[in-house]
DNA sequence: GCCAACGTTGGC
DNA sequence: GCCAACGTTGGC
């Protein structure tokens, strides 16, 4: 079993929408590094669900992987803000898993909180990173959640 | 293969 | 809204 963290922009996706819908294909990962990390991903793996890009930064609730990674339709769509003319059908660029509701916290756990914690190496707090998908040890999933 | 220009992310 | 950091693109 393993743990991961997810942004997401609250005004785009926030954890109620993702409460009320239940379950949500993780579209529009167009990094390749994050879409690494989704395809180690197991059904049943815990996700941190976290807000960036807003007042308070932080954890907000857990998800869990709720399918296997399969390829993202949204790339294909010439519609999409996500297309990408140069993936093809036979060899998909881009992939998703569906992302699954657990629970909401009882508070948010801000970022300014989990940075003062001793964490080791951690993708979230490494300066200036910007994935949107990333690894969280056990020991950070256990010390971030005590927190709550 | 280098690297400047550009676009995006995300905290503040 | 600003801007630092970083990934990607494309000319050479």
């Amino acid at each position: 079993m393993k743990y991961w963290l997810m942004k997401s922009e609250p005004d785009e996706f926030s954890i109620d929408a993702l409460k009320q819908k239940k379950s949500e294909p993780w579209s529009g990962v167009r990094n390749y590094q994050a879409r690494n990390f989704m395809r180690e991903m197991r059904v049943g793996d815990l996700i941190f669900f976290y807000h960036s890009s807003c007042p308070e930064p932080g954890v907000v609730g857990i998800a869990e992987v709720g399918s296997e990674t399969h390829p993202d339709p949204t790339q294909f769509d010439a519609k999409s803000d996500y297309y990408d003319a140069a993936s093809k059908q036979e060899e998909p660029r881009w992939l998703l898993i569906d992302v699954k509701y657990k629970r909401k916290l009882k508070r948010t756990i801000s970022l300014d909180e989990i940075k003062q914690l001793d964490l080791g190496d951690f993708a979230l707090t490494r300066r200036g990173n910007r994935l949107s998908v990333l690894p969280v040890t056990k020991s950070q999933w256990d010390q971030i959640l005590a927190l709550e």
